[in-house]
DNA sequence: GAGAAAATGAACCGATTGGTTCAACTCATG
DNA sequence: CATGAGTTGAACCAATCGGTTCATTTTCTC
């Protein structure tokens, strides 16, 4: 507490005159810091609005950025912590996933769900695709990484995405991607 | 210290005598649990070693069957403790990855080396599709069950299983699946 | 059964830490 | 200038915890 007062710039009274609790600070920093990794990932996830009709390598560029940032001090901190303090905060896997990765989640299945009304994607069920896409990178990711304590070059990282972003194509994609009516 | 005495029905300086040291102690704890995980999922690994000659029916069986030890009480706890702890101890990370996750990547991999030359699948790479099969099951898995803290009923495991199989297959797959020469 | 090795439990130590107290100080507004 | 709210820093409190001490008892071995 007194290191986290004399970050703030701040007395230490003052930090409990504020915030009154230890626990309530730590519950403030977490949202926000799921709110600053949430914004950064939905800005990403934008970029996908308009694809320039080259679907594969749209999605290796919102793939290269994305574990980019999943991969930075913040989101691995912010994972660590929230793994970490799961037994004292039962609740806090819902707070975090509900203001992060899970609004991740959607606003990449509401993508998807405009590329498949455009013909561009096979995606029966957006939402699943989303999960699945967002799991083909961060998943080998975290492996090669060894949970985010070993720094993955560039390369390795663009060769992940480009493997994910390949398998996942195979399984959603139509074939030469030329639009097609139902 | 006195609690882990207690558990193990011996007095606090025992512990200290064996063991020496709480993180010492901890490092053999963690070492242990990995082997343990790992041991349950290298034996349903091993199942794929004769599937008969239903691929797909066969992956959904090691993936209900790999989800539902991943998700028990002593790989969440694993998972949690290590996460919770790399900043303390930054080898466990490569510790525990190398004990479990690791190996049943391995293991993954030998068994769809096989499935490919068989003609069964078409994997160039088996490392590479052991990681993202795994990642397509746990990933999912992962964001449904609030990273452990929800439990997901049985009928939404198998929907997840299926979902990854699927993909997986589509991406994987050879279509019907006869053997099929080089 | 004697002697050594190990286990016991309970008290104890020192360091850390979440949180509080309080007198002194700053600084706005009236 | 007076006043009152808010800040400061430093000391302080109580609880927790990793680890040790030690006299006593148990267990193993010869």
């Amino acid at each position: 507490m007194q290191e986290i007062a004399d970050e703030a710039g701040v007395a230490k009274p003052t930090v409990y005159n504020h915030l009154g609790d230890k626990e309530n600070l730590f519950r403030h920093a977490m949202a926000n810091a799921a709110d600053l990794v949430m914004a950064e990932n939905l800005a990403v996830v934008e970029r996908l609005r308009d694809h320039g009709d080259e679907l594969r390598a749209a999605l290796e560029d919102i793939g290269n950025r994305l574990l980019k940032t999943c991969c930075g001090q913040r989101a691995s901190s912010l994972r660590a912590l929230t793994y970490a303090q799961l037994a004292a905060f039962p609740d806090l896997a819902e707070v975090v996933q509900g203001r992060a990765s899970g609004r991740l989640g959607d606003a990449l299945a509401d993508r998807f769900a405009q590329l498949a009304l455009a013909g561009h994607l096979r995606a029966e069920d957006p939402v699943r695709a989303a999960e699945q896409f967002l799991a083909l990178l961060t998943g080998p990711m975290e492996a090669r990484s060894r949970l985010g304590t070993r720094k993955v070059d560039a390369a390795e990282t663009r060769e992940i995405v480009r493997a994910g972003v390949d398998t996942f194509v195979r399984a959603y994609g139509i074939e030469s991607s030329p639009k097609r009516v139902l």
